[in-house]
DNA sequence: TCCATATTTCGACGAATGTCGAAATATACA
DNA sequence: TGTATATTTCGACATTCGTCGAAATATGGA
């Protein structure tokens, strides 16, 4: 991964309303959501939201697919893999001790079973 | 984590000269490098690494030691854990194929062998 | 074709951000 | 105490960023 795509990554998470969107995808799963049900979700405004989730999409953090009149926005996971990658890069260098708790917490929020009230939205 | 803290964090490291500094810091391991060396390393004014830094102490990515006249900054890797975890929060409820990627990319980069082409520095 | 819905694009405005020069602070040492 | 080195703080400047209203585009259905 780029310098700059990392860059791009990282400041379209550093921000309120992207954050909020992009951990909503997260917990919704592959199947995405709609723009308009993200925009009354979160409770911003769907010119906002537009440029919200252009600004994710181009730095790769999420993916977009039409159906109909709805565009379904998911959240791509991969881009958080290439982006822990890229910072943890020669990290360790022959002491993994150091950056072993990074690992733990991956291992950890991954499969951590869902905290959320609300039952996950059904397929 | 709080959503404010992962704010800080990320618009931390969104910036070319502050992502810089912290993945200097992250190869340099616990040991950390005087401020001075940082700015000649990267070829920053002393002035504006300082903000940058202060930047970095403040979102918890960084901390700082004082040694006679030198100031010694270190990166603090718990601090990517708690992102990560904050990021990845009850991201795959009940599908762990989704994420596992993810913990994935975290083992690898974590154990990788260093790939940079000067020897480690010496303790 | 015409209309309603979903989403995006455009243009402008105020707020926040990064960088720089100059000055201030802190430490070490003679 | 005085001086040199290391680092930070202050103030100003241009640039970037997020939000909003208004208008445009795209799709589905009557």
């Amino acid at each position: 991964m780029e310098s700059s795509a990392a860059i791009d990554r990282l400041s379209a998470l550093a921000q309120p309303g992207r954050l909020d969107v992009f951990r909503l995808l997260v917990r919704a799963g592959p199947d995405g959501i709609p723009a308009g049900e993200i925009a009354a979700t979160l409770g911003l405004a769907p010119n906002t939201l537009s440029s919200q989730l252009a600004i994710l999409v181009h730095a790769g953090l999420l993916t977009s697919a039409r159906e109909g009149r709805v565009i379904r926005y998911a959240a791509r996971p991969e881009a958080l893999s290439e982006l822990i990658v890229y910072l943890m890069d020669d990290c360790c260098g022959g002491r993994p001790e150091i950056c072993r708790p990074v690992e733990e917490a991956a291992r950890a929020a991954c499969c951590a079973p869902p905290k959320s009230k609300t039952p996950r939205v059904r397929a």
